[in-house]
DNA sequence: TCAGTTTCAATCAGATATGATCAAAAGCAC
DNA sequence: GTGCTTTTGATCATATCTGATTGAAACTGA
């Protein structure tokens, strides 16, 4: 047995880390350190290599996956909640989508499971503001389009008045949208630039689909986003109080409990 | 040439070579040489001939096969090569940088580098049409401005006439341009949507720096994305010609080789 | 807040790999 | 065979990698 066949080459190690990472997302430099049968001060350096190189991303103790949970806390604690419900709305959104079809697609979790859907859709435009869709389609997926804009961390989403200018100039079969509350008022949001965006979304659709899991139902929150009015259907799930959806049908609104 | 015997030993080895790397993705030169029956120089000798061929890549105790362990997605293929190059670039571009600066970020693996070490500047402001350089800032960073546009996934910027309306409304102290080659006659690039794009960023920036390693000088693409006069300093590596570089300074352009 | 614990970066020495150099070996032309 | 060129393997100084150590920094829980 020579000495060096049983030492890992630092590609090597690189390589298994990002195995790890792929399958943790979030992986201790001890545990690495372990599982590669080399010290932790390599793995370190092998962390800070991969880091320079956009690989992954180091924090105390560890590192976790780009694009990966603990990558944008804020953002995906909420995507880890009510998973199951999110998953089942997006797949009855995925029955409005067409071959050919223009479409948006907001920030969210709810959409952003709706986009993991459409990669191997070629066949569709979609246009976006949020970052995580982007990220979903930077591989493969359909024509993809993102409305420029002041990248807001909290929800990862390209909001302002700079995405004006861009969204003036197209319009949208369906646009798919989520939101924070809804109520027979309309949406309402967390941040007036956000908010902006949003309207000015739903009024270049024909045809705007909001999904919204039952917590967002009848729930309020600091800035308007536009009448319900513009809303055409409404996917939430089984766990949405009656009485809200009645309401909601009685303004006009569509509303798919799944 | 009649040296058809040597050339064949030498192309044997080379041949196996391959052949143990298509296997295992990676291999140490001491396995190398034993497998071969050769010693580590010759071995080593094979490695930077095939290295410079682009059939592999040479890692610090052996070889990876190319778009094996280590070797990163299509967009990054090209910046496996002269990693320690475009990491000086981009260091020697920092310093143009200053807090309360409005700059931009080309797409491209060495404008890539320079956003790394942006990551903990949030008191300057960064637009860009790069997704990777957004993705570099997802968690924290400088204030970020996307341009939009349509994704041009191999590399991964957004670009088109969609990124007009906004860029139009925005102006920048310093623009960071990338190339895929650059002339006396000024850039070039692979795309006309990606040059039409910096091309007009070039024309709203009061400064551009242009990051481009030795294999940039000199080289010519298909499309030109803009004069060299639009361009205020090169940034290279030591490795460039002197004869370019003397041509790009009768030119007027300041050019630093790092 | 604070103390206790964990993790980190910097440094060092030993091990390993590398490039440069050079002489021997092999191929080739005559 | 001789003379020339190319290839090869060995040697050695240098560069790089690795794992241990240590003081500093960051995190944790009360």
């Amino acid at each position: 047995m020579i000495k060096s066949t049983e030492r890992d080459l630092a590609a090597e190690r690189m390589d298994k880390i990002a195995n790890i990472l792929r399958d943790r997302r979030i992986a201790r430099v001890s545990e690495m350190a372990r599982i590669l049968g080399a010290s932790e001060a390599s793995v370190r350096r092998d962390l800070v290599e991969m880091e320079r190189r956009g690989l992954l991303r180091r924090v105390h103790g560890g590192a976790v996956a780009v694009g990966g949970i603990g990558d944008e806390p804020v953002f995906d604690d909420k995507t880890a909640m009510a998973v199951r419900e999110k998953q089942r709305i997006a797949e009855a959104a995925l029955a409005f989508v067409k071959n050919g079809d223009f479409i948006y697609l907001d920030g969210g979790s709810t959409v952003l499971a709706l986009a993991r859907m459409l990669t191997d859709r070629p066949r569709i435009t979609v246009a976006t503001n949020s970052l995580r869709v982007a990220q979903t389609f930077a591989a493969s997926g359909p024509r993809t389009i993102l409305v420029g804009g002041e990248l807001r961390r909290i929800s990862q989403t390209f909001v302002g008045c700079l995405s004006r200018p861009l969204l003036e100039k197209i319009h949208f079969d369906t646009a798919f949208m989520g939101t924070v509350g809804v109520t027979t008022d309309g949406m309402t949001t967390t941040d007036p630039a956000e908010a902006d965006t949003k309207t000015l979304v739903m009024g270049r659709a024909a045809r705007v689909i909001l999904l919204a899991d039952s917590r967002k139902i009848g729930a309020v929150s600091f800035v308007s986003a536009g009448a319900l009015d513009l809303v055409d259907v409404i996917i939430t799930d089984s766990a949405a109080p009656r009485k809200q959806i009645d309401a909601f049908r009685k303004k006009g609104v569509r509303v798919l409990a799944v």
